[in-house]
DNA sequence: TATTTTATGCAACCGAGTTGCACGTCGACC
DNA sequence: GGTCGACGTGCAACTCGGTTGCATAAAATA
């Protein structure tokens, strides 16, 4: 799983969708690509001004909004209001994925590989479309303090 | 909508408690029991009002927080930033949770009867506290349109 | 009744996310 | 190569859910 780069991969990922690939979704794309876990536009915000590169809020607003859609990255609701961003780099099945929550630090830490088995059995006249498994507890970094 | 059996509980409820049964919280509460689905403030501010029930937003939420830090009502952080509150009707295990989203008119149900049963082991260093799953489909009234 | 505690109302605030519009930039097409 | 149109970005102002601080009202306690 050792890319080459993570800009030539992100580069070519914008490519594959046949779009444009300008500075801010490149930066933005690496940004996700490099993550362990879930950023929030704050947290990529920062990771961006860090390498030296600024952008306005809105446009990254739109460049993550434009990654989801794209099928690029990965849009999660967190506990505390706020949405956070990964990139998605397996064809995940879409029909179930899971993500960990730390209570005491906040970070989201989306867990790809495991495909969550639940058994529910809705109430008569619910349709089912896809389902979301939030677990929360302790990060590792948090748990060794 | 003036059951009496309702207004009672829910006084009774908040007596059981050891708290002060003030108007407001026994009209919220006596809303939160009433509904057959998890309610937004909005939700629970326009079912007061027609109620001829009238308070601050602020007390609404002040009023929610204390209904869940007395374990009377249930938050969910829904898809769309917004909380939605359920009163709890039976001693729930607090260990797991499946709420409904309808994608359609974005209704959140708690379906407080069915204990997710889900295999899930997370990779090292992480330390379960609960979870939470979410449902995404298409509600009854929905599915019938 | 006087005092303390607790709940409510009001106003101002915060912060995440959005919208509208102007400007810049890139690619296409003549 | 120059012009045009489409698309991306920046800026400012806005929306909206939720919060905070403080003054006042209503219970509880004495």
């Amino acid at each position: 799983m050792s890319a080459p780069t993570l800009t030539s991969s992100a580069r070519n990922r914008l490519l594959d969708v046949g779009a444009r690939a300008t500075p801010a979704r490149e930066h933005v794309l690496e940004i996700l690509l490099a993550a362990t876990r879930a950023l929030s536009h704050q947290e990529i915000e920062a990771a961006a001004r860090k390498q030296g590169f600024n952008f306005d809020r809105v446009t990254l607003y739109r460049v993550l909004d434009w990654l989801v859609t794209q099928q690029l990255a990965h849009k999660i609701e967190g506990q505390d209001r706020v949405w956070r961003f990964n990139a998605i780099t397996v064809t995940s099945t879409e029909h179930g994925h899971a993500h960990f929550h730390c209570t005491r630090c906040g970070q989201v830490f989306c867990l790809e590989q495991l495909e969550p088995s639940f058994a529910v059995t809705l109430p008569a006249g619910f349709r089912f479309e896809k389902a979301e498994l939030t677990i929360q507890g302790i990060c590792p970094s948090c748990a060794t303090d």
